[in-house]
DNA sequence: GTATTAATAGACAGACCTGTCTGTATTGTC
DNA sequence: GACAATACAGACAGGTCTGTCTATTAATAC
């Protein structure tokens, strides 16, 4: 309960960094949108930029969590959850809130490598990475690094299609790529 | 000649820009970095966002063009050509300047879709995937639309994970599963 | 050589930004 | 009901941003 206006921030600026960006979404935005005033949002961080890497921390584990449990739902054998990622993906994008990965958005303003920013995006990639990896293992696959290298390229290739492109196909363009993948790791 | 000024500020803003991002990066720096006076650039142009649409143009007629004379340079078979697509990706994404997709970039920044500087960098993307579409059509496999849409995929795919995930072996990793995709569609 | 055009430096307005400060009100706890 | 922690509104400082304006200098054309 301590923390209750500090999800609240978290939240709310989660929600129009997403949207607006992060250079464009002021911190007056984020006090107005969410009713809490300023010397509330300092007290909980330190910065602009410490709420950043809050709200990226907090994407970082609903996107994680979320994308696992839909995956999961929607597939049994180790083979269909390999699929089943892009239909998961084809729902995101397809929502009315889908405002491209956040974390891509976040590298393309935070450029330079070494930005805490920056670093926190990578992490994430790596570690939608390792689960991508996990699955291909199951699936028992002669060269699971590969084919996990190869479907994690095409989600994200699948993403920017999405966003930047505006592509509608995207996803089901990276399901037909993935069920090649997956054919030709057979044995 | 009447415009070796415009074209200067172009080529300043553009390098700025890319290594630093849009908003990152005022009109005072992009005037600094030229030696040009302010009125001279609003001469030029009615805005930042102006200067800002003209050096994406700029970007996307010389990367387009130099992608495709590095490409047809690397291999005459259309075939070759296909995977040369890697070999040109991973030659950028080792560059010492390279700094992710300007047009993914620009996508992040200015996140509505409407928004003209979006819009360019789908056109950009639509372009890019036109001359791949040729290079499959030219190697002539069965469906060469659904060939091109898993290449374009894995494309983009390298670029994020090159740029965000700093992997190094981004391109290598795309160009072992455009060779598997590129496998399954022959006939 | 004179008229016109283009570029210059630099001040300026007005808006917005982050982060600090003050003093008051509200909340939760004992 | 008293005390401590938390949150409040809003002014404020100091900086940055885009875009405008002015007055001067350089280049170009006839």
């Amino acid at each position: 309960m301590a923390s209750s206006k500090r999800d609240h921030l978290i939240e709310t600026a989660l929600g129009l960094f997403s949207r607006d960006g992060f250079h464009a979404t002021g911190i007056d935005k984020i006090l107005a949108a969410s009713g809490i005033a300023k010397m509330t949002l300092y007290n909980h961080f330190t910065s602009k930029d410490e709420l950043i890497l809050a709200a990226l921390h907090r994407r970082d584990e609903t996107f994680r969590n979320d994308f696992r449990r839909k995956i999961e739902k929607r597939g049994k054998m180790p083979r269909e959850r390999l699929l089943a990622i892009f239909d998961v993906l084809d729902d995101w994008f397809r929502g009315s809130d889908f405002t491209g990965c956040t974390f891509i958005n976040a590298s393309a303003e935070f450029a330079k490598s070494d930005d805490p920013i920056h670093a926190a995006a990578a992490e994430h990639k790596r570690l939608v990475g390792a689960y991508v990896r996990e699955l291909a293992g199951a699936a028992g696959v002669k060269d699971a690094d590969a084919l996990a290298q190869g479907l994690m390229l095409l989600m994200e290739g699948a993403i920017v299609m999405a966003y930047v492109a505006d592509d509608p196909n995207a996803a089901a363009n990276a399901k037909k790529a993935a069920r090649a993948l997956i054919n030709q790791a057979r044995l």
